[in-house]
DNA sequence: TCTTGTGTTGACCAGTCGGTACAGATTGCG
DNA sequence: CGCAATCTGTACCGACTGGTCAACACAAGA
């Protein structure tokens, strides 16, 4: 009877039990990869979200993560797939855990107005001037599968969802005036958030950055 | 004594004078090309920015011409030459065009208005939504060379300055606020374009656009 | 020790990339 | 008729593209 590790990577055979592995071993079983997935979905995400995808070849990604390119295509399906990958990995560690913390921010305003400061903030401090995989992604649309338009359409629903959400509470407890309409606003945040993203990546400087996401903050005034 | 073209292809010889072709002959001279360079700028154009300058390929622009690739490569200096030309023309044809006829517009408020109206409308109805070249190039800043990005600042420089013009006049005759501040809310029409042109490729629809644009509108009131 | 199943590796594939070289065509001029 | 000058078309360049493949290394189980 065979006794199999479970999921492959991640376990090794300790005392004729499957137990995670903590990297204690020197030589890394047969059947485990000698890297961990996520890693190498983490450095092709930058690497597409820096140039692009259309600009990044699969040397380019095998030279930043140091895997040979037969083991990349042994784990991964291809350039298609790891560009999902590295989208979905975007859309899940920046956006979404972004939209958690400041759903638990109590003042819907400071909320918006703290996601635009981090935006600001975040396009000015990154050296490569990435921008945002999600809008760099948003304006090849046409150039991706459904599925990848899909991930993008979806996360900028969620977003438009979410301002609309903030300034329905904002008016509710009267911080936001009633003619600020929710959606349409909501729509407008989106697009500035997008035009701080394109022209944060060299257009733009400091103070017209800031300038924008003041201007933000006086779209729900 | 040589009597040669003075600029190679505009002209003709006719009657022992060099005078301008007007395409009146059947077979071209030798010296002549048998195209016109900016119907070739024309085309290029259209496919760099549709699909954007890395995933264009010098076959791509061979194909939508009809020019052989020695014949381009005797008229061009290669890839990036064609892409400046085009972006130049896009430049001078698109936006400049435009910003002189919205000079003409008396209402201030109507004029920025206008402008966004053009965008959302040209957005929804170009078939390929192929989008603004100059934003599209925007998001591309890093990867391009020196004189590329200048032709970018330059151009978004101008937009802002136009739209800070407007709200000024528009200030000076009552139509808009005192309180709306000019250059960051140039800045921030600039950012809303920008995000219009990027979300029109795909991501939203005509009633977002639109929602957005009005909201561009309440910026200024 | 031999089998089995896995991941690693580098060579290799056909096709495309941007760019070049050169023969050939053409036509005014001497 | 050459000659000069220019554009055209094709073949070709080395480099690179995304992707495949089979030999190999390795350790558990028998």
């Amino acid at each position: 009877m065979k006794t199999f590790p479970p999921t492959g990577a991640e376990t090794v055979c300790e005392d004729g039990v499957w137990v995670r592995n903590e990297s204690r071993e020197k030589h890394a079983m047969p059947w485990e990869k000698t890297f961990e997935e996520s890693d190498v979905i983490e450095q092709a995400m930058l690497v597409f979200w820096e140039k692009g995808y259309a600009a990044t070849s699969i040397s380019d990604i095998t030279a930043a993560t140091g895997i040979k390119r037969g083991s990349l295509y042994n784990a991964f399906d291809g350039k298609d797939d790891l560009f999902m990958r590295s989208l979905l990995k975007y859309d899940s560690e920046q956006r979404k855990r972004q939209l958690l913390q400041l759903d638990a921010v109590n003042d819907p305003r400071e909320a918006i107005a703290m996601f635009f400061d981090y935006c600001v903030k975040d396009s000015l401090n990154d050296p490569d001037k990435k921008g945002c995989l999600l809008v760099n992604t948003a304006l090849d649309y046409s150039l991706h599968d459904d599925e990848v338009q899909k991930v993008v359409s979806d996360a900028m629903k969620e977003l438009t969802t979410f301002f609309e959400k903030q300034i329905k509470r904002g008016q509710e407890n009267g911080d936001i005036p009633g003619s600020v309409e929710p959606r349409p606003t909501a729509r407008a945040l989106i697009a500035l958030l997008a035009g701080i993203r394109v022209m944060g990546r060299g257009t733009f400087g400091k103070t017209a950055l800031h300038q924008i996401a003041d201007q933000a903050k006086r779209l729900i005034s």
